[in-house]
DNA sequence: ATATTGCATATTGTCAACAATATACTGTAA
DNA sequence: TTACAGTATATTGTTGACAATATGCAATAT
């Protein structure tokens, strides 16, 4: 018997984090929308249980920065501004740059090998179907998320993987005019890639600043004339 | 009437925020010991509530990761290595570079003058009593602190106010044989300061990154015979 | 003597009811 | 008609009790 798919798996059975998942990923794929009233009663009702739990994974987002909690009255899903979505990019460049350097030095044979996969299945993928909105889905992350993991800071990771890569992709969920950049973006890849296999930190940082900047210049010049 | 003087004043009531601060300002004045059991019923019966709030509370911190948390086992006081720690100095560097480099172009006239006020008081401080511990005591961080806030970047911000910080403070309390370096550290950021007022994010970055780059790899040498 | 099984205890996970706070509405006065 | 006050409703904050899980101890078997 086949378990359903779930993006968030949780090792743990609680059902406070399995509902934080539940959650979080409604929220990213935007079925839950920017603002909207998350009532204990009501979620308690439609996921059958009590709301003790249902409060706990309220609080947990909220911790998360995926839903805006206010004492006494309530949350509600978090809803993002460009101005956050820069500010998540910028945290994001000092920080895969960083993270990068560190995955260039310290990476496995084994792990390197795994990422060399990764990259090869986003290329098939991407020349097979060019509708696939590869640079819009969660999967995109992929690639940064390996490298995240192949630094060796369990604190850059944590900050990475649990707490701006999220946002992020509630920021995209709730922002679609923003597009990625498709097949320039899997080029890009393609340079941090070879320098991380050769093990050349200077050069990875390099491409990875390079690659991240672009994404967040375009989206400055974007904010700029509103200003 | 004064109220007493707290290390992190809750703007709410709510009970279990209060008790999350108390408990961080107990975790790291050290008066709770790394690993220690943090009984729900223990805890709810000293501070006389029910164990609601204090697992709310509980949940919170380990969050912030100065708890460590199991499911159907319970929260331990988080204990810090001296690679977390490292870990820790590693991002810190990359995220403070990059908020002094904000700092320098986006703060105000106000807020560069209370920047200056800062140090002039810091610099006070240290000659008067040098016996003073200063440099181990969590107002070493202030100066940074008022840095991250000019970055004008909340998500940065957060991460360095609510998540790094609190950890470092709790890697000091545990592991106390590693020395601030005092005199050093104040002309350095005198150094910083001068930048910032400038404007000039460039020297501003560069310093930052040679302040904090000396404490990181201090640390490196202590652990690198380890391995 | 050691390892393992089973039970007793303690702790955490969940629930439903009550108290406190905020929100929405209705009626009255200017 | 609008502004305000008071009340009614709904939602959150807190509590104590019950269920499920883990821990520690003792007795037994190897």
């Amino acid at each position: 018997m086949k378990k359903k798919p779930q993006f968030f798996p949780s090792d743990s059975q609680e059902r406070s984090e399995v509902l934080a998942n539940t959650l979080c990923e409604e929220i990213i794929k935007g079925q839950l929308e920017p603002g909207e009233k998350l009532s204990e009663t009501a979620i308690g009702s439609r996921f059958e249980m009590s709301r003790g739990p249902v409060r706990e994974a309220l609080r947990r987002l909220s911790e998360r920065g995926l839903v805006d909690f206010v004492p006494n009255v309530g949350a509600r899903v978090a809803s993002m501004s460009l101005t956050d979505m820069l500010h998540l990019l910028e945290v994001r460049e000092s920080l895969e740059v960083l993270a990068v350097e560190l995955a260039a030095g310290n990476m496995s044979r084994k792990q390197k090998t795994s990422l060399q996969k990764l990259y090869q299945n986003h290329l098939s993928m991407f020349s097979a179907e060019t509708e696939h909105s590869y640079f819009q889905s969660p999967e995109d992350l992929d690639f940064h998320y390996a490298i995240a993991k192949g630094s060796g800071n369990a604190v850059l990771v944590k900050i990475l993987c649990e707490d701006l890569y999220p946002k992020l992709l509630v920021c995209r969920s709730q922002h679609q005019y923003i597009k990625g950049r498709g097949a320039k973006a899997l080029e890009e890849h393609q340079s941090i890639l070879a320098a991380i296999t050769a093990g050349d930190k200077e050069l990875a940082s390099m491409f990875m600043r390079r690659h991240l900047r672009s994404a967040r210049e375009s989206l400055e010049s974007l904010i700029e004339p509103l200003k």
